[in-house]
DNA sequence: ATCCTACGATGGACTTTGTCTAAGTCAAGT
DNA sequence: ACTTGACTTAGACAAAGTCCATCGTAGGAT
């Protein structure tokens, strides 16, 4: 079921309750939460985490490797759990939605080496704004 | 001098001595500043300017289109007067050193249609990450 | 099964980044 | 020079996140 978890596991983490927890939140549905929204979901499975073990956790996943920090607006960073697939992502203007998508080619390889000043280049993050299709009917 | 303030003069912007020190703060170098950053360069020529202020005027000028806001990093928001010349950036996920680049083509062409979604897409923002020169040597 | 201990959790103080408001100030048109 | 509404100010407030001292417990050792 939990493949999040499953691979936690694997690595040796030591698993308590709170993680557990943490993982289920983010792994199930494939929205796109804030940490406060990862510990407002949380807490209603186990009342008295808190809000300083949800930071440490995903802070702890994100150095694993096994889930993704998006920072697409300048507030709350967001955590994803797609990390394995590679994707971009596509997010309204209006009310923040956000969906991952995967564009055509490799932007990395877009960047020519006389552009790229001497950098070791090893990522590249692509965030389209636009807005979405709900937001355009209600005017 | 102030290319930046001409066009801010130009649209008929009420200049203050506030609004033309942060103005000629940023056009300065062209380094990407976070707004307490333009608020410091600024109380050293009008030691009483306020942070409100520094955050208004920057606000007003991406609001009118001659500076752009960048999110590189989930901390403060950084400004880039170089708003009339597409450009991308590329950080140094070290030192956070930002340089712009101009890579080929055009990234929102590379999004199909079928993973648009129904979202109208205006924009499309790409952030390329590595390691600095100066940074790989200093181990 | 029980004990130990290092690792993890807790909550509250603190920091950073940014917004808001009420009151004072001043640029620019008349 | 006067007037007025736009601009500025200081400080309170808010949101997002970090830090720390202390307490609790998972999981190996016995």
């Amino acid at each position: 079921m939990s493949d999040l978890l499953e691979r936690l596991r694997g690595r040796g983490w030591r698993m308590t309750a709170q993680r557990r927890v943490v993982a289920e939140v983010l792994d199930g549905d494939h929205v796109h939460l804030t940490a406060d929204e990862v510990h407002a979901r949380a807490v209603e499975r186990l009342p008295e985490i808190s809000r300083a073990t949800v930071y440490n956790t995903l802070g702890e996943m994100v150095t694993l490797g096994e889930v993704l920090e998006v920072a697409t607006d300048g507030r709350a960073k967001r955590y994803d759990p797609n990390a394995h697939r590679p994707h971009q992502h596509l997010v309204c203007a209006r009310c923040g939605a956000i969906r991952d998508v995967h564009p055509a080619g490799d932007p990395l390889a877009d960047l020519p080496v006389t552009e790229r000043f001497g950098f070791t280049v090893s990522d590249v993050e692509v965030t389209y704004r636009g807005i979405c299709p709900s937001c355009a009917t209600t005017a």
